[in-house]
DNA sequence: CCATTACGTCAGTTCTATTGACATATCCCA
DNA sequence: TGGGATATGTCAATAGAACTGACGTAATGG
């Protein structure tokens, strides 16, 4: 039976043709990024959430009294997409809105403690992941990846990004 | 305004609750992965395929002739939502299968000229960025990020792993 | 005063994936 | 040879996460 085992995918095949397309670094991300949300995705499943939620907590956790417009900037999604997922966030009393002071159409987000509590289980369980990973690799590679990472990611322009995305937000 | 830019989250901001959660990795690795299939979601669409067209066309393209049941065992997903894509792809004359010579109830999988030429753009848009990232890294991290993903990954035991999941699949 | 902004929400749709139940053809062993 | 296991396909229902489009409300600020 040819079985198609995951070895015979590991090998890093580079196909030149003049792009020298990244083949296994194409598929490793796959594996990894899978098996990497796959940690926290049963977790959350016990709570009854999913993985945008747990979005919303880490970086509402990240960055206490954001804005729900600098939600949607970070995560890119739109508000309807949003307004699911922080609903049952609001309603399961893991996040909890106050009225902004400067401004008080703004609702500034915050996790409570039972909030708190499931983002740092969930991110005990994702850096054991990462920790392990980075345990088995040479003394020096955590600073390649975070490098490759940064470098992979679209960084919105420091400035003008509200203004691009003013619309369909 | 408190605008929470994407800036706020670079920063490598680590606190230190015993088990050192790699926040910053964390994080990285979600937007970099959401940019790097951004790239190809959006060719994609062109042609009225989604991501897991893109996994299917993607494995049968570097493992011709693969049997169904390898291409569930590596997406670890259900024999129906295979279907469907596997089914559009096969419509679309993307994919065809044959008969297996050995076992004749195996649908072995190949990828048309239609098919090589879409993974093929496909992996040149991806590996654009791949290799763009690295350029802007140091010479020698391309190994430590291969390093690393691999080790991220939870590979399947070398023998047995068919004999675990043959229910469910 | 009024346009703009921040937020919320209703309705409908798409895509991916799930569980559960069956159907068919083939293989292979007792 | 007969029957159980295997490989594949399919119907139906459901869930999660995203989308577009259209409104409504309240607060801001020129």
């Amino acid at each position: 039976m040819s079985d198609c085992r995951a070895d015979d995918h590991r090998a890093g095949v580079v196909d030149a043709q003049g792009q020298r397309p990244a083949l296994d670094l194409i598929e490793l991300l796959f594996f990894a990024y899978r098996d990497f949300v796959g940690d926290a995705d049963r977790r959350l499943a016990a709570d009854g959430f999913g993985r945008a939620h747990h979005r919303v907590l880490h970086f509402v956790s990240r960055n206490p009294g954001m804005t729900v417009a600098g939600l949607l900037d970070l995560l890119r999604i739109t508000k309807q997409s949003l307004n699911r997922v922080l609903k049952e966030l609001l309603e399961k009393d893991y996040v909890a809105q106050r009225e902004g002071e400067a401004d008080r159409r703004q609702r500034l987000l915050y996790v409570t403690d039972a909030g708190a509590a499931l983002v740092h289980e969930l991110a005990v369980l994702q850096s054991a992941r990462i920790n392990r990973a980075l345990d088995g690799c040479a003394p020096g590679a955590r600073i390649h990846v975070v490098d490759f990472l940064e470098a992979m990611v679209d960084w919105p322009a420091p400035e003008g990004r509200r203004a691009v995305t003013r619309e369909k937000r």
